[in-house]
DNA sequence: ACAGCGGGTGAGCACTACCTCACCCGCTCA
DNA sequence: TGAGCGGGTGAGGTAGTGCTCACCCGCTGT
């Protein structure tokens, strides 16, 4: 614990931009007192037992296993562990509890819930999304498959199907039906308003 | 264009942790003008259309299909569109490209790659990640399924297997399996040590 | 008229993930 | 000693996705 009653921290690495936002939001609480940044993960370990900070908030997609957070807290049971995962399932949240966590929250949660978890965490009490919203898979735009881009690339060569499906090594059929998904996930309904895309 | 030789720019809404190190990213480059930040997707159209900023910064996730970015490519052709996505394959990047945009970068790129990739596209360059670090699938750490983390609630219960069998409607062979994936992806050897992790 | 392009439907196959269960083994403890 | 717990292997079924191909239709342009 630090002097004037504020909560000290250690923060794993994360990606720069969402670090950046996670390091904006905990310096707006002038309770909370940043140890150490940019902690990568093979250093956790030794900079945990180094600074001893009341909370640690780790990478779930930085780590090896979630077996980690297991080992953390067991090395370091005065550490409370504040894990940010992708975009947790219900499952993944039970996972990262039962590994001896204190709290496991979304990248997608909000600044102010997580200046919250933080507080709460320092105090022992168990954090987890379960709002339903964050939870849960995501729906997103329909991607292309490795064929599809494919097929995709020599349409915007200007290929005929035939020219397509020979240098696929498949039938022409083949090559219809990708050029038909990909159409349907581009928006565009001919060969013709796709060139409009690179031209215009 | 604006004035003073600066590239005005908008926003769409990202999750907010990342969206404030986006922010603060951008407003550490005095050339960069942002005149709408999160931006929510349903207002991209018209927001476009009002301020015609130079380069658009959208957000693929929160988009209802990538056939949108050619839409508002349709739309507004001067104005150039920056996609920031999730981790996106290869695939994805061609897709992004071919509906019109300018440069397709992960959320996992540094932020002065986004202040370069801003100005680039703003030039009308084509700017993409490709160095094969950020693309790609992601090695993740292992997750528990729906069914493990039954089990693992009622192992927590201290439940014996033919307890969690009955519960769960399956055979104890099936428990023993589920408790067996449980410990190895949790990184424990017995109940004892599961328990270890909740009590202290 | 015919070839090429556009869309729709459906089938077969391979691969993967998950769930389910069955066998094997060793250890411990009442 | 036997029941319960620990780990290992493998097999079967289901579901989903992606790749491949086959048929159907209409439109257009030479």
């Amino acid at each position: 614990m630090a002097a004037h009653g504020s909560v000290t921290l250690l923060l794993a690495r994360f990606s720069d931009l969402f670090a950046r936002g996670l390091r904006a939001c905990i310096d707006e609480d002038p309770a909370l007192d940043v140890l150490a940044d940019d902690v990568a993960p093979d250093r956790l370990g030794s900079r945990l037992a180094a600074l001893e900070p009341d909370v640690a908030i780790l990478n779930l997609a930085a780590l090896e296993a979630v077996a980690d957070v297991r080992r953390f807290h067991a090395a370091h049971p005065g550490v409370h562990l504040l894990v940010i995962a992708e975009r947790p399932t219900d499952a993944e949240v039970d996972q990262v509890l039962a590994c001896g966590a204190g709290a496991c929250l979304s990248k997608e949660a909000q600044a102010r819930d997580v200046r919250s978890a933080i507080h709460l965490a320092s105090r022992g009490l168990v954090v987890l999304p379960r709002a339903g919203a964050e939870t849960g898979p995501r729906r997103y735009p329909e991607v292309l498959t490795a064929r599809e881009a494919e097929v995709l690339r020599h349409l915007q060569r200007g290929d005929a199907n035939a020219e397509i499906a020979a240098a696929l090594h498949v039938g022409v059929e083949t090559v219809r039906t990708h050029r038909r998904n990909v159409y349907r996930k581009l928006g565009v309904r001919s060969r013709r308003e796709l060139s409009d895309l690179s031209s215009g």
